[in-house]
DNA sequence: GCCCCTCGAGTTCA
DNA sequence: CTCGAGGGGC
């Protein structure tokens, strides 16, 4: 070995220590860590390794050497008399392979021969360690170091699941009982949520492991018992004065007799391959099991052959936990960007120094909102830690501020967007920060397209946002309408520009030919999408708050994109689930000339509406005098009010035009009168007047007379509960509404009728106390059955 | 006026 | 999937 190679070695020897143990100083003595404990092992087994391979390196005080650090003295001090393990790790199914291998050969076994393990989840909490004299529990420790920890009985004694006294009988007379104490995750959250209410007042919980660590540590036991702990048996320490059984599993299952937790997720396994497959299928519950765990445990399961087998240190050649990839890791943020959405939305996020979490490499994280980041203060160059919780989406979960560099500095929301260059404003109360910039935005404009293009709106397959930026950075498409003019000499020449721009040049054009098959495929999505169904038009405009559901009422209700695009919002109040805000924010957007000229071009160049109808017999029966007059949101003027008027003056126009005289005559309060005669002074109210008694007009004209359309269930509000076997909610769901009927979601004394399936819950229950009909799912099928068509 | 529920908007990676 | 906010029931 040359001396350099080595010199080396024995300095990333000893950086390594010092690293680990700072952190294992924090972690077990403050309470605090600062690296995940991925980090932590991973730094351990470079250590370890580094000391495998140069002997020399060892040195008395290594942390490889002892696990964990001296305990703080607030407890008094509990020397393990047989010291609790720490186990190996493994990552990978190859160390899980060798380590059964060794086994094998110290065994003496050949490769083919049965070796049964005892397996077992392994959970993210703090070991501890019960003794038990003459069945009765007298003191629990800590783990510590594996030698001495900490006396935590009265703490312990506030864990329901640890028993104070053993059930059953046989057992010895003096037993020490290992397991870990950990906090279930719904635990945990609802005490973070009750300390983000508490306004600072009470410090939230990092994770449920650390969780039950303080907890555990709490001189106060009051505190502790306020904390949702809970607590699985695995091990046995001291036995004396007794029997015990002579395999693991058998053991745990004594264990359990005598009162103890043990987790059903306890199996036995035979052989390597059986333990992988219980690691599989462990790791497929994990994100759905109400506790963290962060592997499994594998262990010999014939307690002679474990005594055969003994130790290396601390560590047992019988057992080794087997990891699952990390959910949290370590990483820089290296920058934080605004991403700019359709709606001018600006959400800052983090471009992180790329980290394999949770098995994928995140290289972005989404901070949300400026609130957010000001909450965690994260700053460019911070050491973060990124998790990937139960779901997919990485987030930040906090900064490692220990690790801040010098001179950073507080984050701030630009006040101008980055790419308009518009102001980025913040309403008062609101929590995102908006670009003005409109359609002045390219990234708006981008975005919106994107939209417009999606599958759920007009579904233009294959058009994505590389595709849409080329298209409106040369000025190709500066509208939705302008796809539908693209020829193929269009698209070609843009990827021409673009690959020009961007210094790339495909290997077609180097081989002298030109690509032609995606533009062609572009231009026949394009042309595919032309027909389309009107729900599916006006969710692809972009209407602020206008979504899915929302399309698909005004769809239903109007029926004709020529009467909706005019429509004044009191007349779109009508609309079940459309309130003021959405309605404003509808008749807003069609009151903008650019936006009628969008929607002239798209019906010219070649969008066909293929369901478009009359306005339902519904629009008919809610387009009263007094009904739209009551959603004008005029000051004094309720239902009541609204219904007087309407008895006086018959019609919008007849009101607008009346005398304030006669107002007043009409029945309702005068101070009443005398606001509605100020008001209709306004030009601003006079107009909405004149557009919602022509809108009228128009739709009375062209609605269908409810006798037509009506369906056997019209005007019928039904709740389905349950599970259904024939056909799934959402089709019952649409055929009852093909029918007429308005589908709710909770049962109220206006419900017409509850279908309920099987295991139905609450709902059904309502459904009695209401004396409400309740149909089973055969008389649904037969109903629809008879309707069908 | 308060509470519950549903809808909308934004987001990550393979 | 998750958060925020609009709608509407009570």
């Amino acid at each position: 070995m040359s001396p350099a190679v080595s010199n080396n070695a024995s300095r990333r020897a000893a950086e390594l220590r010092e690293r680990l143990d700072e952190a294992s100083h924090r972690y077990h003595v403050l309470d605090a860590p600062t690296i995940p404990d991925a980090e932590y092992d991973a730094l351990m087994r470079e250590l370890e390794a580094l000391e495998a391979a140069h002997p020399e390196l060892v040195t008395s005080d290594s942390p490889t050497q002892r696990v964990g650090a001296a305990p703080s003295s607030a407890f008094a001090e509990v020397r393990h008399e047989v010291p609790m393990l720490s186990l190996a790790n493994a990552f990978s199914d190859e160390e899980i392979g060798e380590f059964v291998r060794r086994i094998r050969t110290r065994l003496d076994l050949n490769a083919d021969a049965s070796l049964k393990f005892s397996v077992e989840p392994k959970f993210d909490g703090l070991a501890i360690s019960l003794r038990y004299e003459d069945g009765k529990f007298v003191r629990g420790a800590t783990r510590g170091d594996g030698e001495t920890g900490e006396d935590v009985t009265a703490n312990l004694r506030t864990i329901k699941q640890i028993p104070l006294k053993l059930h059953g009988k046989g057992w010895p007379t003096v037993i020490e009982v290992r397991g870990e104490v950990y906090m279930p995750r719904a635990g945990f959250e609802k005490y973070n949520e009750t300390a983000r209410e508490s306004n600072g007042k009470i410090k939230p919980l990092i994770n449920p492991r650390n969780a039950a660590a303080g907890s555990l540590r709490q001189l106060d036991p009051r505190i502790t018992a306020k904390r949702p702990l809970a607590f699985y048996a695995y091990a046995v320490g001291v036995v004396e004065g007794g029997e015990l059984p002579t395999t693991h599993s058998a053991m745990l299952k004594k264990l359990h007799a005598w009162g103890f937790p043990v987790s059903t997720l306890v199996d036995t396994a035979d052989g390597a391959q059986g333990c992988l497959t219980y690691f599989h299928r462990v790791g497929e519950q994990r994100d759905a099991l109400p506790f963290d765990i962060d592997g499994v445990v594998y262990k010999i399961d014939d307690l002679a052959t474990q005594r055969e087998l003994g130790f290396v240190g601390r560590t047992p050649r019988w057992a080794i936990a087997h990891k699952y990839p990390a959910q949290e890791q370590t990483t820089t943020i290296e920058a934080i960007e605004i991403n700019i959405g359709r709606t001018g939305a600006a959400t800052p996020t983090a471009r992180l120094k790329p980290v394999f979490v949770g098995g994928v490499t995140v290289t972005n994280a989404t901070l949300h909102n400026a609130d957010q980041v000001a909450r965690l203060d994260v700053r460019i160059g911070d050491t973060v830690i990124v998790r990937r919780a139960g779901d997919v989406i990485p987030e930040v979960a906090r900064v490692v501020v220990e690790r801040r560099p010098a001179h950073t500095h507080r984050w701030k929301m630009p006040a101008h967007c980055p790419i308009c260059g518009s102001a980025i404003v913040r309403e008062e109360g609101e929590v995102v920060a908006r670009c003005t910039g409109g359609l002045a935005c390219a990234a708006q404009v981008q975005q919106a397209l994107f939209h417009f293009a999606a599958r759920r709106a007009m579904d233009i397959d294959g058009l994505g946002e590389r595709f849409i930026e080329g298209l409106t950075d040369f000025g190709y498409v500066k509208s939705p309408a302008d796809l539908y003019k693209l020829k193929l000499h269009d698209l070609l020449e843009m990827k021409r520009r673009a690959d020009e721009r961007d210094g790339t040049t495909p290997e077609t054009v180097k081989a002298g030919k030109v690509a032609t098959k995606w533009a062609e495929n572009l231009i026949e999505a394009i042309a595919q999408s032309r027909r389309t169904t009107l729900a599916r038009f006006l969710y692809s405009l972009g209407i602020n708050h206008v979504g899915e559901s929302t399309a698909k009422a005004l769809a239903t209700w109007f029926g004709d994109i020529a009467l909706i695009r005019h429509l004044p919002w009191p007349i779109l109040k009508l609309v079940p689930d459309i309130g003021g805000e959405v309605a404003r924010a509808i008749d807003a957007f069609f009151e903008q000339d650019g936006n009628q000229r969008v929607i002239d071009d798209l019906l010219e160049h070649g969008i066909v509406i293929t369901d478009a109808h009359a306005p339902i017999a519904k629009v008919r029966a809610a387009l009263t005098t007094a009904n739209v007059l009551a959603d004008m949101e005029l000051p004094g003027i309720t239902e009541k009010r609204s219904e007087q008027l309407a008895q006086a003056f018959d019609s919008l126009e007849a009101i607008l035009h009346a005398p304030p005289a006669k107002l007043s005559a009409s029945g309702v309060p005068l101070d009443v009168a005398a606001a509605l005669a100020s008001a209709l002074e306004q030009a601003q109210t006079r107009e909405l007047f004149k557009r919602s008694a022509h809108a009228m007009h128009l739709l009375l004209e062209r609605a269908e007379s409810a006798k037509g359309a009506a369906g056997p269930l019209d005007g019928k509000t039904v709740v389905l509960t349950g599970s259904l076997n024939s056909l799934t909610r959402d089709e019952a769901k649409d055929k009852l509404e093909a029918l007429g009927a308005k589908v709710a979601g909770s049962v109220s004394k206006k419900t017409s009728f509850v279908v309920a399936g099987a295991e139905a819950g609450s709902k059904l229950d309502k459904a009695t106390e209401l004396g409400v009909e309740v149909w089973d799912e055969a008389r649904l099928v037969k109903f629809l059955h008879a309707h069908a068509g």
